[in-house]
DNA sequence: AAGCGTTACAACCGCAAAAGG
DNA sequence: ACCTTTTGCGGTTGTAACGCT
């Protein structure tokens, strides 16, 4: 439908690279009506363009606080495992390092970890290719030299998370700490865990502080220990599906949570659920251990 | 200097999910 | 409940810039 619409080229849309002059007619649209709504901003901005190549040319060049330049080791050491965690999934990827967009970490990872990686990710339809067939210019090199290496096709386990709803019957959101440093006895009472467990994840998270990848390291080491696939007493009197899920998250992301993997300061004035409504890391977990 | 190969990244495409009527 | 529209994502391609011979 979409496509046929927008991706034919028709109606005489412009395609290709951007002008200065279209940059500046999107960003003061933007500026104006603000992000969203991306089947107006042609039509306010008065641009020759379909809102998908609106929308990715403000997304990826040219909103705010975007970084560009290369990457750095922090950077590439978490894009690497969260890759090994979560696949090509670009923008949940993205979205732990700042100022990168999906697409930068996608074109990163294309260029330049796969090439050290002997465990390609199959794509969507489950083949394994590494995400890439040969485009036009690595056939016309394939043409040309028939002793590029190939990549060692290796299977692997590997966990491939899915959009899936939030049902309250099976999950139960612990509750937000009042004051995000110090955590108050009242603030857990849904979740499974003591308030000495929640203290000594605190005392845990700021001996930590400034560990940047803490998050991914928790989420490896659960997914090491397999704590979510742990048969359930009633001692704690909830839902048997309950238990290993509240566990695993508490596990997984501390209490004042981190929007960035990377900058640990950043979130701790930010919104409890929006933090947790990343809800991947969950699926993506819940599917591996039969939650 | 020219030609060819490689790299990096912007941009496009198709699809599926979400949202809305 | 169903259909249409909108949105967002991941895969792929095109091409400019660079490096090497």
């Amino acid at each position: 439908m979409e496509g046929v619409l927008e991706s034919a080229g028709g109606g005489g849309l412009r395609k290709g690279a951007w002008t200065e002059d279209e940059d500046r007619l999107l960003r003061r649209c933007i500026e104006a009506y603000g992000e969203g709504r991306w089947h107006q901003v042609p039509i306010r901005a008065g641009l020759n363009r379909c809102r998908k190549s609106c929308r990715l040319r403000w997304l990826n060049y040219l909103k705010p606080n975007i970084k560009r330049g290369e990457f750095s080791d922090d950077e590439v050491d978490l894009i690497t495992r969260l890759h090994k965690l979560l696949g090509n999934r670009w923008s949940l990827i993205a979205g732990r390092l700042p100022g990168r967009t999906a697409n930068d970490v996608k074109n990163y990872w294309n260029t330049h970890q796969k090439k050290k990686t002997t465990t390609p990710f199959p794509c969507k339809t489950g083949c394994i290719n590494n995400g890439r067939q040969p485009s036009a210019v690595a056939k016309k090199n394939n043409n040309n030299n028939n002793n590029i290496p190939r990549l060692q096709i290796t299977k692997t386990n590997i966990i491939k998370p899915r959009p899936r709803t939030f049902s309250p019957k099976t999950f139960c959101w612990p509750k937000k700490p009042t004051e995000p440093k110090k955590p108050n006895s009242n603030n857990y009472e849904l979740s499974p865990l003591s308030r000495d467990d929640h203290h000594h994840r605190y005392d845990d998270q700021e001996n930590h502080a400034g560990a940047g990848n803490m998050w991914v390291d928790q989420l490896e080491s659960f997914l090491d220990d397999g704590i979510g696939s742990r048969p359930v007493t009633e001692s704690g009197g909830l839902e048997t599906d309950q238990i290993p899920l509240a566990q695993l998250m508490s596990s997984i992301l501390p209490d004042h949570s981190e929007k960035s993997a990377i900058d640990l300061t950043a979130f701790q004035e930010d919104n409890y659920q929006s933090l947790w409504g990343d809800v991947d890391i969950w699926h993506l977990l819940s599917d591996h251990h039969d939650i």
